[in-house]
DNA sequence: GATGAATGAGAATTCATTCAT
DNA sequence: AATGAATGAATTCTCATTCAT
């Protein structure tokens, strides 16, 4: 029977983390103001003061979860471009990957995702990183004359990331599509276009 | 002598078309939850009852806020489609025509775009319409021949339409780029693509 | 039979009052920490809203008691000051009459005078003040001649203000002795002293 | 390999005292109310359940220290009883001793005398019996003559205790003034009064 | 048409205190 | 002798909403 003042086999690490993986549920589900702590606490079958244990506030463990994310999707971009290769032909492929990368770490992590991608206040200024080092990339490689040189690559970068964040919520969080898949299609897209060739 | 429970001049239809006014300013900047009503009575130099003279709750104005942008925006894509025109030539210039009158639109109804676009629960609903809405177009045309047969048309359509989102505030919102040249360049890109065709 | 939202005869600047007494009692007899705004509100009959409806705080009400007792205990000073006469003979009697009137505020205003010159943090500021405002008082006498010209008058100043508070609390508030007499007797003893002459 | 469970040359009495010690600083500081165990114990390098392990709860801790100061003014005033010497013509000397000896003590221990003179709720029935004991004095020599048969001891020795509560605070605390020199000034008063003889 | 005055219901947060080890 | 982990019980404060006039 467990008594007060100690759960059996409570180990803080194990708490903290449970809270963290609720409220993340919560969060994403919710939104930040319908979340309660009172919820997630109850969830995590712990009390109040508990919560309040291991995170300063609710607004606390909102942003260490934004943070998370932002991290984590920092360190898959910084990633994504180590593993560029050599080989001109690839550019597509390139890309590809590195969308398929994002759309699979969306898709791993949605609740994170949904959190530090749409409903955070640093969605932002996060989509707007990101869009910026598209541009980079895009203009290298309008730069090196791949790309028409009078497309603004701005418009295009933001488009792009408007794209992902459409089809995180349409397909991938439904998971009517395999990440790989998708990028490849929008890819395709963007490099072609739509109209027939003649 | 100015009679109590009386605004001189006051006028019902006027109090609650500037509590609307006021309303939206509120939930555009600050979202439902961090506007107050305390806030727009204010604003408005009215009291608490008023406002529930006229709405029946914080909610309900919400609601017809995007009940309002729903209708409006609805009213616009009709409009699109009754102006199609039938030289065949013209098909990109109606889809930019028709974003660009989007794009119009959004800008000229920031608070209520927000409102309808981004921050109500029907966002989602109304993005899902659009682009079924675009979707019947995009194949319609797929059909004629026009566009690649094997192009997955709902992902093109809900490309767009994240596309549409991003750049209403990244570009529309910020007035960085009027709303037909961006149609322009949006069409541009997806019926051509970026490659440089050799 | 009296419902919600509105007390019959209910009046702002009443209810405003009512608690600000209420409030005077609560921190006079327990002091900050113990006083709580359930209380209050209790003993007003009126629910905690109301309480913020009028102070924006537990802190701010406070404060405002204290500023009120600052600010009367400021106008009796100021006032005993005009009073000044100028027979020479009349000093020991001028002093007597400051203090008296001092100690019968203090009389009329236990609540406050605990508050401000016992409870608050700004007690002591206020006392130094006071301090001050006597040896100037007696500085001038003493140059004058009427007192001992080695006689340390900031130590007595500090040493009236002791007597001040210290008979205010087992005298004053008890209604033990009468204003007036207990002036008298204090004056008597710092001007003549003990001892009994020879 | 330190053994879990005890600090390495961790000592009952030595923690015991540590706390008290902490304590009575932070209690001096900050209030009761303001004062938590929380703090006591980061302060000490201890874990909350030790403070429970030495003291039944926050009020009994500060229950010892007053408890403390009691006995220990106790001490101080027996003893200066007892010191009572013969010479008539020293009774003004040892008066001052007995004073400079009290405030000797509030110098030495002035978080034990915040707590026990000014903080505590037995700081008001501890001043009534300091005063009490002072009255007997004075009425005893009052007695013998060397008093002004008139006075009232009552008052007096009020007087006295609340001016050795303000230039306690004022004088001592900030160690503007030795005890001694403080001492015989104020005898000097007390006995002598302020006014010129003529 | 309008409001002064008031509140029900809840939310986050704090802190002294306690077990099991 | 000591503590990691946890909590009961408050307490302040907020806000949408409602009467009576």
């Amino acid at each position: 029977m467990i008594k007060r003042g100690r759960k059996k086999g409570a180990n803080g690490e194990q708490s903290r983390a449970l809270l963290l993986f609720i409220a993340a549920d919560e969060f994403a589900r919710k939104g930040y103001f319908e979340t309660k702590v009172s919820t997630i606490v109850h969830r995590a079958n712990l009390s109040q003061p508990t919560f309040y244990l291991y995170f300063e506030s609710k607004e606390a463990i909102f942003k260490e979860l934004v943070k998370k994310f932002r991290y984590e999707l920092f360190n898959l971009t910084i990633q994504s471009r180590l593993e560029t290769g050599f080989d001109l032909n690839a550019i597509p492929h390139k890309i590809t990957q590195g969308l398929a990368a994002i759309f699979r770490f969306f898709a791993e992590n949605q609740s994170l995702t949904r959190i530090g991608f749409f409903l955070s206040q640093e969605a932002e200024e996060i989509k707007k990183q990101l869009a910026a080092q598209i541009k980079e990339n895009l203009i290298y490689e309008q730069q090196n004359g791949h790309f028409h040189p009078d497309a603004n690559m701005l418009i295009i970068a933001e488009s792009l990331v408007g794209i992902i964040e459409r089809l995180t919520i349409t397909q991938i969080f439904e998971e009517n599509i395999q990440p790989e898949i998708l990028a490849n299609e929008i890819v395709h897209l963007l490099l072609d276009g739509l109209l027939v060739k003649t």
